[in-house]
DNA sequence: ATTGTTGCAAAAATTTTGCATTATC
DNA sequence: GATAATGCAAAATTTTTGCAACAAT
């Protein structure tokens, strides 16, 4: 595991990924901080990014509108893409295998990660006929 | 639902997604169907694929290193994305749920594709001591 | 001092699009 | 003939990188 030095940058721009349930994009993120802090670059939030996946800190989510989506709970738990607004969410289900930690897979695949997604609308889009 | 023409090169590249079980995105369909087809255009293999989308014969199964992997089974099926090779397989799992069709989600939210993705190490990557 | 971090601009890489040409109906 | 499909090049995105300046150890 590579070396860290203290950042404040790399620690704010954690804080706001742990801080929103948006499941943030990079440029979500630079948005967000961006008016706070006028020196940040793009550049360093991909940089920080990339070193939160390192550490398994976050974990991408899925993409949307070829955008990677990231989050900081790390714990296996389904996940729900709306594909009207594009919005990211933490959904519940009543299929209580999604947590299941140890499965048996094919002979050979050693699995350390499982991701469920749902496709679908969300209910703000049900409700306001959002025609992206 | 849009009007269609009949195209030789989109139905050859539908033929090329459904005869390779490599889950292919763009670049690896134009470079299969290339040599064979000197005049396709890369944008003629996007703008397909754009097509099968909206009609339903494919589905996205993941992005890797940016690209979007995409597969013509579009029965609710489990995948593995191999994070050393980047390889994505069809995968079994002893998880039965995983075809599960109607899921209750939270109030509000209606699904109509379920993606079940897991990360990990291949069969191929485990016995080579892959280090990409 | 050494090495990690950053901003900036440039570069990669994937995907989309404008437009003239060709194919399908 | 009308309209869909395509090639090509250019453009739009997202993400990465080279490099000089700066910060942390």
């Amino acid at each position: 595991m590579a070396k860290r030095n203290f950042s404040s940058k790399r620690n704010a721009i954690y804080k706001a990924v742990c801080d929103t349930k948006t499941h943030p994009g990079a440029r979500w993120i630079y948005d967000k901080l961006k008016p706070e802090m006028p020196d940040l670059s793009l550049a360093t939030v991909y940089r920080n990014i990339a070193v939160f996946k390192e550490e398994n800190m976050v974990n991408v989510v899925c993409s949307v509108n070829g955008e990677e989506r990231i989050d900081s709970n790390t714990t296996a738990h389904p996940h729900f893409v709306c594909s009207c607004c594009g919005g990211v969410y933490d959904i519940n289900t009543n299929d209580n295998a999604h947590n299941c930690q140890t499965e048996i897979l094919d002979k050979g695949f050693r699995a350390d990660k499982k991701f469920v997604l749902y496709h679908g609308i969300c209910p703000k889009c049900s409700s306001t006929d959002c025609t992206n």
